[in-house]
DNA sequence: TCCTTGACACTGGTCTAACCAGTTGCTACT
DNA sequence: AGTAGCAACTGGTTAGACCAGTGTCAAGGA
């Protein structure tokens, strides 16, 4: 049991239901940064207008600002205006999920987005099945077994998640706090993705016999052949992810058929259109 | 000229001269977490009980707390406590400096992550040096080249800094933006690393060739070769850093000579000894 | 004319002392 | 025994004041 206890979920929520008023600012500055109408260079109003345009007071404006900050979004300096940062070349990963999100990043780029962070994930965990096949221990095994578990055929969130969560298994059990902490990242980015698109998700019985398989080929310690299966079955998973968007997009006649064909078949993102911008 | 001007600099501050008082209070909470004083799933005392504490008012130190959060150490809930959240498994890459950073974190995990770290970055790089031999647009060669002008021989940190700065445009050349941001998270971690041994990192002139020669295997349109050009700096880069660490280490008195030998061998670090721990 | 100096009007940072709003658990009533 | 509801927690919001940096600009001195 590599859960220390059941009763305690040690991770992140999902999402929260009802949102602190400081969030809602927050999600509304940050909007306002990633949509161009506050640009890089640009230095935001202070704090005491802010509060006031945002209908709310100082105290819990700074709190919001606070984690604006902790996004690498803007600088605060004390006595200077606080400004606006360059997040396309100053930001961190973890800025991934919230800019997905943004219904203004444009469309092209997020699809882009989409497709590295597929491959650097497949990278990593392949690279990572191949250290586990190596060097994992008993107890490492033990856990991947019962992560694997509670990988149960369905739709939806829940599926997800459980599946997520035996990835995230395999990482810990490479003991690389680098390569756990960079997975995280993706794992919250697909979280965001699939609150958006639950139906995209899915997990077929033939899919978890897949990753029994891998867990086994990892226990008898052939590394090789657990990166192939893995690299393999990610690829699998991430064109059939690809093309259930591009079937929903062409319901939703955001796409035309050919488009969503063009999509499937992996040719790179063209140079998006700019984003509108108001004064 | 890709950057805008010269005036303005829209990076993060490597770091501040002046500490606020919540920003004390973070750095003093977050140490309890990474240390072990507080662990994973223990709740905080309230923020009440706790300001008192740090002898300071609540609303400086829900300041503190809301970066907590946002590192992703802490799970804040409306009405319930607050509990540490179990971060090795569930932090995200952007903890990685303060980590670092903590003297508490036991040494050989670190220098594993270091280890994890350059060969992540590697491999960003080098596929980045690829895609950019392949793809870059002759804007994206002017802005290389003027990066690789900033780059000048020397020791300390501004050195680095000018080759960080030119490494992150060869990622902003790929036009890829999750890469450019997991890139940022090591150039900050490399830059907090080198405020603590300003020593190690230095910059020859033969190094500035070799980037130079780089640039033009890009401008060629060579990807293979470039490719296998900066693999090879890289490498050759990170073996210096860490001859110098060690005899700095060796110095100090902190790691004898065989074990620095060990270190530069490559020998995966050994499970350490637990942190110690105070009530 | 040029430069220094200092007042002043900004900016963000801290503080106090309330009250609002969730959650939990005890308690008294049914 | 079950349950409604009070009470005592928890974090969230608000007001208004004052502290502490920065930058501007005008008065005064060289």
């Amino acid at each position: 049991m590599a859960r220390p206890s059941p009763l305690l979920n040690l991770l992140p929520a999902v999402e929260e239901a009802v949102a602190r008023r400081s969030d809602d600012a927050l999600a509304r500055l940050r909007a306002e940064i990633l949509s161009g109408k506050r640009k890089p260079g640009a230095t935001l109003p202070a704090e005491r207008e802010l509060a006031e345009h945002f209908a709310t007071n100082r105290t819990t404006l700074r709190e919001a600002l606070r984690s604006l900050e902790g996004e690498r979004l803007v600088r605060i300096r004390h006595g200077e205006e606080t400004v606006v940062l360059d997040w396309r070349r100053a930001a961190e990963l973890n800025l991934l999920p919230a800019w997905l999100g943004d219904s203004t990043s444009p469309l092209g780029e997020r699809l882009a987005a989409i497709r590295d962070l597929q491959a650097l994930r497949t990278a990593l965990l392949v690279e990572a099945v191949g250290k586990a096949a190596t060097h994992a221990t008993t107890a490492d095994l033990a856990s991947l077994r019962a992560a694997l578990k509670q990988i149960t055929p369905g739709a939806g969130l829940a599926a997800m998640e459980h599946e997520v969560d035996f990835f995230r298994e395999l990482l810990v059990a490479t003991h690389s706090l680098v390569g756990t902490w960079v997975f995280n990242t993706f794992a919250r980015t697909f979280a965001q993705l699939a609150k958006r698109f639950p139906s995209v998700w899915a997990i077929t019985p033939a899919h978890v016999d897949r990753l029994g398989a891998l867990v086994e080929l990892i226990a008898q310690r052939k590394p090789r052949e657990a990166e192939k299966a893995l690299a393999a079955l990610l690829h699998a998973g991430d064109r059939a992810a690809e093309a259930r968007v591009a079937e929903v997009a062409v319901a939703l006649g955001l796409l035309s058929a050919a488009e969503a064909k063009q999509l499937i078949n992996g040719t790179t993102a063209k140079p998006t259109r700019a984003t509108r911008r108001r004064t």
